[in-house]
DNA sequence: ATAATACATGAGTATCTGTTCAGGCGTTAT
DNA sequence: ATAACGCCTGAACAGATACTCATGTATTAT
């Protein structure tokens, strides 16, 4: 039996590209207050661009990035739009890189 | 007896900085490749340069980003140097990103 | 010493990104 | 119907980012 080392590949150009698209949900401050917020509890767009000290716009434009990725979903109830986190794995991957952070 | 509504706050914004610059390092192509090709050794410069098929001053300069976050630690051999992912944790947030992206 | 190799660095540049602003759309109140 | 409210959207712009190119710095070979 022949024991070959394994050498493996680098990531391919099209799986990277999409990692690297996950992680830049992630990679600005306001989009990191934003998902803070809510993955404590769903919440709507006023109340977030007051919270996180940005205009309604600037909210906007940041959810509907997230929601084009598939991180959030919105539920609307009368004027109001609320929003949350679709996906457990994502809470997850989110509060590691806090926890990282906080502890150093 | 009045009860308040418990308004969880967001991250602060100097941690969700942080938070963001963390997740800023994995949110490019060719970063994500270098570092999913450190994720599996210790690796030079050049070989880098063509694995992920670009200049080795590209990869230099995106190392060099690495290396001010912490995230990667250089040790030279005679003419080359290698570099290596410093943390374990760091690790294991990026091929959770990884894994996501590959499950879907 | 001189040249060659491997990598680092700064400047310059094209592209990307986040924000604001002005206006639009859907829902509710009057 | 009309106004008010809450949110969305596209354009425009400032700042950030990733790359190339030219040059610089260690280290090794001749």
């Amino acid at each position: 039996m022949t024991v070959t080392k394994q050498l493996h590949p680098a990531l391919d150009e099209h799986t990277a590209a999409h990692v690297a698209e996950l992680f830049r949900a992630f990679s600005d401050t306001s989009r990191v207050r934003l998902l803070s917020a809510l993955s404590r509890q769903e919440t709507n767009v006023g109340t977030l661009a007051e919270m996180i000290e940005i205009s309604e716009s600037a909210v906007s434009h940041h959810l509907r990035g997230l929601r084009q990725m598939g991180l959030v979903i919105a539920r609307r109830r009368g004027k109001e739009v609320f929003y949350r986190i679709v996906d457990k794995h994502i809470l997850t991957l989110f509060e590691q890189g806090v926890r990282h952070v906080r502890q150093e």
